[in-house]
DNA sequence: GTAACCAGCCGCAAT
DNA sequence: ATTGCGGTTGGTTAC
C-alpha cells in the first residue's frame, strides 16, 4: 500500500466527467491496483477513484490510471509532501453478523412473531425473478409470502409485489397474500402496501433474539 | 489527516457486529473525525469505519470511536509501523457532469428522440411522492410521463408505475401513459414494463449530444 | 456475462 | 428528521 500526500489536480473521464482543481490530497494506491483520491472530509468516500482491475502509467508528475472500459483517472502532481510504501500482507478477513440475514433466520424460527399461527413452509423460495425471503402458511389456510427488511421502505413493497405477481400463478400455494416484516416500516411504505393489499409488521429483533426456537417447519 | 499503519484488531458494534482479527492495516483519520480501516484490497472500501459525527477516545493502545447512536468501533493496536499527520487544508470541491442529469436535459431538449412528435410540457413535475423526470404531450393527444435512467432496470419501471398511479388522478393530463427512457433497458425491465402497459426506449446519448436544441417547450 | 438484490450502503435534496 | 432517489454506487449470487 502506497500513501502519497500531494498537491495535485485530478480529472476523471468515464461514466461521468469530473474535475478536481489543484489542492493537497491523499492518494491511496492499494496492492489491487486501485487508486483513491481523498480529501480531509467525506468520511470514507474518496473524491475520485479507479477500481481494479486497472493499470497505472506513471511518469513526469502525471499518473494515468485506466481500466478495460477506457475510463481514465489522471492525476497531475505538482508537489509531493509524503510518499511511503508499506507491505500489509494478507487480510485474514472480515467476520460479519448481518442484520437482514439474522432477522430472516430469527423470523424463520419464529414466524408467529409476524402473525399468530403462522408456520414456515420454506426460506428463499425461488420465484423466477428472485427468491422470496419466507413462504409461510397461515392459520386461516392461506399462504403468506414474507419480505424481510431491516428497514421497510417502498422498494420492499415493490419487490414483494413482483414476487406475488409471479407466485399468484402457482395454484399449489393458494390463496396467497404478502407481508412486509421489518424493524421499522415507513409511512410511505405502509400506504403503498395498503393500496396493494399487502400487510406489514414491525418486529423487535432484540425480543426475537431472546426467544428459543419454537415452531418446527411444515416441510 | 492522520495516517497510521498498525498491527491491530478491530471490533464494530452497531447496525451489525463485525470483527477483524489481528493484522497490519491502514487507519485513516480525517479532519471530520471519521475513521476508516483499510486493507490492501477492496478498492476504496474500508473494512470497517465510523462516519462523522463521532468522537474518538484514544489511550493505552486502544481507540474507541463512538457516534450518537451508541455504535462503537474499537481498535486495539499492537504495533505501530507509521504514524503521520498532515494538514490538507480546504477542498476546493468536486465538479461533476452527471449522466442521468445530462441525459434528462438532452431529452428535455429533444423529446422527439423518445417518440416522434413528442413535446415537452415540464421537467421534474411533482407528483406528491417524488418528481417525474419529464412530462410530455404526444402527437396522439395523450400525455406521457417519462422516467429517465442511465440504465433501465426493474426499479425504474416500479418508480414510473408509482408516479402513474398518482398522476392518473389528475384529469388535466389525461389520457396518460408512461415511457422508460434509458441508454440500455434490461430484458426483465422490458417484460415488466410490457405487463404494466409502460413503453420503453433506448436512447443514444452521443447522438443526442450532437443535436441542436430543436423543439421549444409547450408551457 | 447478465441481472437482481443487499449494503453498517453514502450523500443529496425536498418535505 | 424523514424519505425518496441517484451513485463512476460496490459486491455477491443465481441464472
Amino acid at each position: 500500500m502506497r500513501l502519497v500526500i500531494a498537491t495535485c489536480e485530478v480529472v476523471y473521464e468515464g461514466r461521468l466527467s469530473a474535475r478536481l482543481p489543484r489542492a493537497k490530497r491523499l492518494l491511496l494506491v492499494k496492492a489491487d491496483g486501485s487508486l483513491s483520491v481523498h480529501a480531509d472530509d467525506r468520511a470514507y468516500k474518496p473524491l475520485n477513484w479507479m477500481s481494479p482491475p486497472c493499470t497505472t502509467e506513471e511518469g513526469d508528475g502525471r499518473w494515468v490510471v485506466r481500466n478495460a472500459k477506457g475510463e481514465t483517472l489522471t492525476v497531475t502532481i505538482e508537489q509531493v509532501h509524503l510518499d511511503v510504501d508499506h507491505e500489509l500482507g494478507a487480510e485474514p478477513g472480515l467476520e460479519k453478523d448481518g442484520v437482514e440475514l439474522e432477522l430472516q433466520a430469527l423470523l424463520a424460527d419464529h414466524p408467529e412473531a409476524i402473525e399468530p399461527g403462522l408456520a414456515l413452509v420454506t426460506r428463499e423460495r425461488e420465484t423466477g425473478i428472485g427468491p422470496v425471503d419466507l413462504l409461510c402458511h397461515a392459520a386461516d389456510g392461506s399462504f403468506v409470502a414474507v419480505e424481510v427488511k431491516r428497514r421497510g421502505e417502498i422498494d420492499g413493497v415493490e419487490q414483494l409485489t413482483r414476487y406475488l405477481e409471479v407466485l399468484a400463478g402457482d395454484n399449489r400455494i393458494r390463496p396467497l397474500r404478502g407481508v412486509l416484516a421489518a424493524q421499522r416500516v415507513t409511512p410511505q411504505a405502509r400506504r403503498l402496501a395498503a393500496g396493494r393489499g399487502i400487510g406489514w409488521v414491525e418486529v423487535d429483533i432484540d425480543r426475537l433474539r431472546g426467544l428459543e426456537p419454537a415452531i418446527p417447519t411444515l416441510f
